[in-house]
DNA sequence: GTTGGCACTCGACTGTCAGGAGTGCTAACA
DNA sequence: TGTTAGCACTCCTGACAGTCGAGTGCCAAC
């Protein structure tokens, strides 16, 4: 995959696919030479651009066209040519005056980050809410409503908050819930969610939980309230902006793409992808291995504080992105919400 | 406004309505014969046509085209023509069966309802949750976290749960937190938020809370955590079904309608215009005044529960829409939703 | 190895033309 | 007087041909 490319090619590679991401049409061999001065002449760029459309990093869309960058021109140009560099100090200060979070609870804050990381890069933000799975129990609280029912409010370590609506036995009264609350309070405390469900199973079982009133009733209400978590929470940012870009322009491809960042799905498997990775990790067109997902590039980051919440947020948007633009936003982006999360800053 | 019409106009006008409706073409005197049996010739229709046109209830979009209903004439016919029938008892079944609410909390209530709404009418769906300053206080509690920030819960009586971060003291422990919620539970118990808010703001400037320093805490920190309260929740759902309607097909046109319905100010602000009216409200074309919104139709209906909480559901498309259909929809969710939230169904 | 020249290709745009759907008008009919 | 058939007219649509320009590929000369 990674072949040698003599400088040459390099540099007209280069060149190629940043004029075809500010274009989005073909780049013929005059139009090189006329924007970058490599002092050769159109017929010796020709040759080349021969060259790299016979090793697959080019292709033209017809004879008389100029040339495209393939999904592989794209990836050299990503893994070889493109220097990421870190931000400035004073760009770190741009991007951060851009967020404000003062106040703002886990959800508001997810709509926020997704919302500005649109507007810097002018594509689509995608931001997915820590799981509530993934975070670390803090406490519970009863609330008893009308007509039998009880509701359960979950808040984790790091404040994220989770409710519940569930059917609880009409003869519990206030004193009763306070000692469960106080008793689920003591015995979960620091336990991630996960251990929590994992413990409340295992512990429904035993001997104690037979004769213990008081245990049982709290197992089974918290079991009861944790069971069936709510689906993942998705925000996406600036959709329309995928309709700006005109590799997208067709009625069909407009409805596709809308239908396709609606159905937050695929999007929420797309995102779980990078759950695993570290760093700002990069899918390039059919690198989003997703039937319903074509011509589009995925840049995304996980963010995550030490109590264990973890998100993922990136950015999407087509092929032809400006990806040094981009992977700066979104790294730097994880970063911060990692560290409003922490509340290290506000 | 309300013009007579005599009767073979009013059928050949609701005939080119409907048939409107299902073709979103001009519709051609030939066609209106073949497709209904007036016992007309086409061009006894024409003569008719043409004087629909005169009176404005028709428009041809050019010499050799059919006609169409201008808005006018779909006012004519939802005001005249039109006859929503209720439902019947099983239709009302059917259309119960698609909700599925169990053990759901107040925004997934919403987010479904707007999906199988849009699901139903095949057009976009629009909720906007009960506003929090409409409901009734239930009862309030503080859960420490970590860095001197304090996370307040309210619980409304219908069950909204709200929650804020906010500073606080540092100085204040646990037990101060518990007699705190005691406080306000006790004094605000069953009042609007929104008279909470009027009663803090006047009791803070009293004589007793200069020395009661409990009352003063309590009403320090409910203050900070009422202010400034969080947005209204909209929920849009199907988005992309506007891009299905023909007259929307141009890349311009899909364009700005995503835009729009991603913009959710503009779409609170239609929906805040039914908060005062009762039943369903039909806003046809420009009676949507909104200049960012044009060629649609808006229908409406509130729904509440006793408590109080309010909130305002809806159907967008285009104006040539299926208002048979719609209407009933609408008006059939709103009350059911109306009845979930009382919790007299599940 | 580089370059100018030249023939070739192909898409985009333009203009023309025929076909079809629909209208408006008129005159004839019941 | 209301209804209808006939007919001329309008205008949209799609097909087709022709032109233009951008770009390529190849070759011969430097």
């Amino acid at each position: 995959m990674a072949e040698e490319l003599n400088e040459r090619s390099q540099n007209i590679l280069e060149a190629i696919v940043e004029d075809y991401i500010v274009s989005a049409e073909p780049i013929g061999s005059r139009a090189i030479t006329r924007r970058h001065s490599f002092n050769l002449s159109p017929a010796s760029v020709r040759n080349v651009m021969s060259d790299l459309e016979e090793m697959g990093f080019l292709c033209s869309p017809h004879t008389s066209a100029g040339r495209i960058p393939t999904e592989k021109g794209f990836h050299y140009y990503i893994d070889s040519l493109l220097q990421v560099r870190d931000l400035s100090k004073q760009e770190e200060a741009r991007l951060r005056k851009n967020y404000r979070f003062k106040g703002m609870k886990m959800e508001d804050i997810m709509q926020e980050v997704g919302r500005v990381m649109s507007g810097l890069s002018n594509y689509t933000g995608l931001v997915m809410a820590p799981k509530f799975a993934s975070t670390v129990f803090r406490q519970i609280e009863f609330v008893r409503l009308s007509h039998g029912r009880l509701l359960v409010i979950y808040v984790s370590e790091s404040g994220m908050v989770q409710n519940k609506v569930i059917k609880a036995d009409p003869s519990l009264d206030q004193r009763d819930l306070e000692q469960i609350s106080n008793y689920l309070n003591r015995e979960l405390n620091g336990m991630s969610i996960q251990a929590v469900r994992e413990k409340i199973a295992l512990e429904l079982q035993t001997e104690r939980a037979r004769y213990d009133q008081l245990q049982k009733r709290a197992l089974s209400i918290s079991s009861a309230a944790l069971q069936e978590e709510s689906e993942e929470l998705l925000f996406v940012s600036g959709a329309s902006r995928m309709l700006e870009q005109p590799e997208f322009s067709t009625p069909e491809q407009m409805k596709r793409i809308i239908q396709t960042l609606e159905s937050k799905k695929v999007l929420i498997d797309l995102l779980d992808r990078s759950y695993d990775a570290q760093g700002v990790q990069i899918f390039v067109g059919s690198q989003i291995q997703n039937s319903e997902i074509h011509g589009c590039s995925l840049i995304t980051a996980k963010f995550s504080n030490k109590k264990g919440a973890v998100g993922t947020l990136g950015v999407i948007g087509p092929v032809r992105m400006d990806y040094s633009q981009v992977i700066p936003i979104v790294d730097f982006t994880a970063q911060l919400v990692s560290r409003i999360m922490e509340r290290e800053i506000e």
